[in-house]
DNA sequence: ACTACAAAGGTGGCAGTGTCTACATTCGAG
DNA sequence: CTCGAATGTAGACACTGCCACCTTTGTAGT
């Protein structure tokens, strides 16, 4: 507890949760290694330690963002009720984090991470969608959704729900109103999931 | 035609060609002013003069592809046949474009632009939803749509196809081919936007 | 208890970038 | 023909990521 210890001894987390915050407020072209390192009253150089590029900080913070998306997302997923409640609820989790944490989400699917950190970040994004097949089977088990590879439903109703949170980010959306337009899709997705009459 | 003459006459379209080329093989963060004043042999402030940032630079390679994305979308719904048949063309054309310039559409939906082109790729982009929406109207017409506003319809639309480019960029539809994904979406979405039975 | 080593942080430097200001050249309208 | 505006040039500044090397600290082994 000296003024100024010469190891900081939580500098990889603490270099975690300054990055999340200048992230959700400046982008992550805003995120500088030099900049965070002032703040954290630490060497420019000393970031290097714990994160060999700024691409390996930005690759971090997407796996990050994964954990908490997919716990939200597990969290909807287990609610009670139907398996089409859940999965509206399920919609209305994803659209809610997507909303809310803006530059993340681009962190989280734009592509341009490193080859190693690339598989870690596929298995995270693969998890959530199987938390939407898991309930698309059960839906199909109650027969209130059309027979098929319940991971390939679960790709369509993740992409309805993804585009919708980019729209909305775009401000494509004009003056629709989020709630409005997602109460739509859920509609019309699970319509479209349902057996055909 | 002398050997380099003072002023370059086109400087502003060889920026913009030579940038949308470093943008699709390089992306949007390895496009740099410097290096593509040098590429076309004029000094490394010579681009200020047409682009006052990177950033309008950025601008400009979006709106040049909205532009060209409304041209493809316009042209698939121009396409003879039934509304519902020119919707699926309409989305295969979207796909199409998204899965062939995937840093130009990251640059064109993640909004972080300036404020006064801004206002400009929203209409650009309002411009695509409404070919859709009259291709929804028409259905609608025809009665093989839900009644409703349309453009909401094109809205819940272009999510689903959106999101799906998304899923196919970030690698998350793994092992599923594009195409039967695609397959898939178009008939969940139009039995979705199909009248209820 | 001492030593040796590895982890964590610090210093300095390099190449590259975006942007600003001041200056040079060219073009085109009057 | 002249003069101003458009276009391009030269230089500088602050900033960035990254690298090589040095210093401090904690710890494990004898």
């Amino acid at each position: 507890m000296t003024d100024s210890p010469y190891h900081h001894g939580h500098l990889r987390t603490a270099l975690l949760e300054r990055a999340e915050s200048v992230l959700a407020q400046s982008g992550a072209d805003g995120l500088s290694l030099r900049a965070l390192a002032r703040d954290l009253g630490v060497s420019h150089a000393a970031p290097a330690r714990h994160f060999r590029d700024r691409q390996a900080l930005l690759d971090a913070l997407a796996v990050s963002g994964f954990t908490r998306l997919n716990a939200a997302l597990r969290g909807a997923a287990a609610a009670p009720g139907p398996p089409s409640a859940r999965l509206t609820a399920l919609g209305r989790a994803y659209v809610e984090f997507a909303v809310t944490h803006p530059p993340l989400l681009a962190l989280m699917f734009t592509a341009k991470h490193a080859e190693d950190s690339s598989a870690e970040l596929r298995e995270l994004g693969h998890a959530g969608l199987g938390v939407a097949a898991g309930l698309i089977a059960e839906a199909q088990a109650a027969g209130t959704a059309r027979p098929g590879d319940p991971a390939r439903l679960a790709q369509v109703a993740f992409s309805t729900l993804h585009g919708l949170a980019t729209l909305s980010l775009g401000g494509l959306l004009d003056d629709t109103p989020l709630d409005e337009a997602l109460d739509l899709a859920l509609e019309v997705l699970l319509a479209g999931i349902a057996p055909a009459s």
